[in-house]
DNA sequence: ATAAACCTTAGAGTCTACTCTAAGTCAAGC
DNA sequence: GCTTGACTTAGAGTAGACTCTAAGGTTTAT
């Protein structure tokens, strides 16, 4: 059977024109056409929008990402590199959690700031600086 | 003395053209200037800008942050807005840590399946799905 | 058989956040 | 005094990722 373009965009939280927009762009080659020129998405589909998901979801550009799915279907002679974009790709993703990391403390610091001033008596509030 | 806009731009690693996009934009309200018309900021300018950044590099749009700014122009009058507008994006952020935790699940299982593809021997690798 | 509800395409438009250009001012060093 | 290298502005241009429109095809329900 398989899914149509709505079903998918609802599964992955996308639009019908976003994953025709990937396609446009290269990013889903190997899906298949109905005999009326739908698209039709199967499970195997699916495992691989959400690969795709899963990279433009930690910051990886399209072009990569297209880059990525041609070397997947050059084969076997690819894998090497491919397995070195994902080793790079992982120390970026840890450097996000790193960022997010230190800018939560930022916030974090910034939300004792207010605890205190919207705590403490009208009269006697500080002027914040700026 | 202060800081010019290429030290700042230095220090943040962004560019002076940032700098006066995000000042057009309105975040940047609080920046002096010398006799001659160039932007002074001090060590309290330093202070706002890393916590434009702080927002900024946790996805908030530039007008969010433009409204942050002139709530604090407001005064204490606009503390409890502020305060909540932090509650809030905290949630975001901690939103953030948990995608990019699930993500990073995607991206190891990946590297697994990548690290046995290229250790077996070439003759029995596996052809990979697409 | 006709309307509703899907799907298709090419291509134009939008939004965000820069990024750059042109033309000009000012201060310091040779 | 003139060049160099800061800085200034307004405004145009760009990149990326959608987002939408127009025109049309197919399937299903009444």
């Amino acid at each position: 059977m398989g899914y149509t373009i709505s079903q998918v965009a609802k599964k992955f939280d996308l639009t019908a024109h976003t994953i025709r927009y990937y396609d446009k762009e290269g990013l889903l080659p190997f899906v298949d056409r109905s005999k009326t020129g739908n698209r039709e998405f199967t499970d195997d589909d699916l495992d691989w929008i959400k690969l795709i998901c899963c990279l433009k979801n930690t910051g990886m550009p399209i072009k990569q990402i297209k880059q990525y799915i041609e070397w997947c279907l050059l084969g076997d002679k690819t894998l090497e590199i491919r397995r070195q974009m994902f080793i790079d790709h992982r120390k970026e993703v840890l450097k996000q959690m790193e960022d997010l990391k230190e800018n939560l403390k930022t916030i974090d610091h910034k939300l004792k700031c207010y605890a205190k001033s919207c705590n403490i008596s009208p009269n006697t509030r500080q002027v914040h600086s700026l």
